[in-house]
DNA sequence: AAAAACAACGTTAGCGCTAACGTTAAATTG
DNA sequence: CAATTTAACGTTAGCGCTAACGTTGTTTTT
């Protein structure tokens, strides 16, 4: 914007300021009230005065104090959304189907990251909630004690998502965690394999992540099957690094291994890069699926099986849920559950 | 925060708002200035009533309202941020860095993306400037110019990161990706490489591309090598997909290629996919590099050789220079130029 | 011991905008 | 054509907070 010299002229050089409605007003020949009207849409406003509004608040390059007009209409325009990391690209594609579902409203998304760590997310919840946000969104559905109570009494509709918390606070936008793991032990096993195990991280911190295993145990207890063949890193969440790592030592241990699940796709294209320098054939020596349908997993060679739960999809429903919230369309909490899918690939195909 | 019930006794079931600094005060036996200074840090209130004003605080579950104290104050705590695209692991390190940096300020992330769109850039800067940032931290230096106005008269701190504009608005923080290329062709060369190809995305989007294709060709052109075995895919910024597809392209008109240098890390793996399913064993047959020093290109079999650019130092120097300007320590603007480095790995090695 | 300095509060005003309620003239109605 | 409605504005007040400036009682200075 450009700057108009203030009201006290003796200083006028020194101190500027933003223009501000009045200035245009005062270009344009009419009351601030009327450039309030004039730059919002659906308001009475002749033609000919908004032009000339216009005209002058081009002049002087007004842009509108959102912060101003926010407090004032007591409707601040911010949706809060937390999420663990923002170094993931399932997080960055559930993050781009939230921003894009919410460009039209004029809803602005503020962010914040976890790290993975529920201390930091109560610590950022209660930051985020200072902004006065209309709703908040946050990834995953532990948390502390302070930070659930900050958010039952915050308000606003509470959206959880990427999780089915046992105890959601309201609005609940996810699916199994478990149960999407159970699929692949299901096409593991299909594909006659019975000696599997399993790469997690610190299961402390990350709880998706603890979910996986147990839907892995799980499953794998169905079919009648043992499921001690299981490395945990100790960081959360594990990445490429760890999954190096932890195959080789689930390697060293359990050398007749068949088949290895990964937590995430990161931690299975380590995994398989590791079994490669150690010189086996993947699928042919050992299978490996990974979770979350990474682009990596597709280029890989051998390409990698992965669990697709629509990420994008979760982003652009949360939108749309915040959005009906909004407008009071749905003034009851709901529960809305997607389907993970498996893509099987080369890495785990007989 | 919890909710006291309205002034207007009649609604006060119906209508209810969160507790303000009034509501503090008046359960503290003290006036909302008072609540306001014990609020914040070295401001003069005895310790008993900080005492008495937090636990009234606590009681009611008072959150400051950080959009009236910006407003009151003029500082609005906020720093706006742009970047190309969220789901990419460069500008998520710069992110974090950034972000990690300021935490101690107590100063906020605004974020949006550009998606590698200049008339994005302009409609997100001008949505970003409404919410009066206290500094803005734009990627790249490539701007409309309606934008580049916008910005030149925001009245406050401007950076542009991750690149080196001829003719910058304010301060850069970044590093020049052509000079980055021409590390790497002078490795190849080293190598013993002459027929060296080159694998882009749509150079028209991607102005960081651009400029890293053409520190390749002025590179191979010091060295008298010609530099047409170049292919663009369609879209920016491309990725693994795109790097596969164009490696096949690459290959089939110049199978004699040597060495490809890609625009980044996913292309990068892309193509190396791509040429092990042609059963071109690489560097054997052929060399491969990347750019941006991701995670993926060292732990791909075999591990690729790339640029480090500093991403994550880039956030880190960002953070501090902002904090430097809003403090007033350095009243010029400075361009700060980092030195990428490269990774010799095994996909280039001979 | 009077003067000055200071700690610890309260009071007043206003940040830039919009909700709510005027007011006026023109357009519409019976 | 008077009565009513409506379009197109202006006026007033206030959102929740803090800057700036009181005011009071206590401590420090010379």
């Amino acid at each position: 914007m450009l700057f108009v010299s203030d009201n006290n002229q003796e200083f006028a050089a020194l101190k500027t300021r933003p223009a501000t409605m009045a200035d245009v007003g005062k270009l344009a020949g009419v009351s601030p009230m009327t450039v309030s009207r004039a730059l919002r849409p659906d308001t009475s406003v002749s033609t000919k005065t908004r032009e000339k509004i216009e005209k002058a608040a081009k002049e002087l390059g007004y842009l509108i104090d959102s912060n101003a007009a926010g407090f004032a209409s007591r409707r601040t325009g911010f949706v809060a959304v937390t999420i663990p990391s923002i170094n993931n690209a399932n997080f960055a594609d559930t993050l781009r189907g939230l921003t894009d579902g919410l460009k039209q409203s004029g809803l602005q998304v503020l962010l914040g990251y976890t790290n993975y760590d529920v201390a930091e997310e109560e610590r950022l919840v209660e930051q985020l909630l200072k902004r006065r946000p209309e709703a908040i969104v946050v990834t995953g559905g532990n948390h502390t004690p302070h930070c659930r109570a900050l958010l039952q009494n915050a308000g606003i509709p509470v959206l959880e998502i990427w999780d089915d918390p046992a105890d959601p606070v309201d609005t609940v936008i996810g699916f199994s965690n478990a149960g999407a793991c159970a699929l692949i032990v299901e096409h593991l096993v299909a594909q006659g394999h019975t000696r599997i195990g399993f790469l997690g991280s610190d299961e402390t911190r990350d709880r998706r992540g603890k979910d996986r295993h147990l839907g892995f145990v799980e499953a794998l207890e169905r079919h009648g099957l043992v499921s001690d063949r299981t490395i945990f890193s100790a960081i959360a969440p594990s990445s490429m690094r760890e999954g190096a790592a932890c195959a080789t030592q689930l390697l060293d241990r359990w050398p007749d291994t068949q088949a290895i699940m990964c937590v995430s796709d990161l931690v299975a294209f380590g995994a398989m890069s590791q079994c490669q320098r150690r010189g086996l054939k993947v699928p042919q020596d050992i299978a490996i699926c990974g979770f979350g349908a990474y682009d990596l997993s597709e280029f890989a060679v051998p390409a990698i099986t992965t669990i697709d739960v629509g990420a994008g999809q979760i982003g652009a429903t949360t939108a749309q849920t915040v959005l009906d919230r909004l407008m009071g369309n749905t003034p009851n909490p709901s529960r809305i559950l997607l389907t993970p899918k498996v893509i099987v690939r080369e890495s785990s195909a007989s």
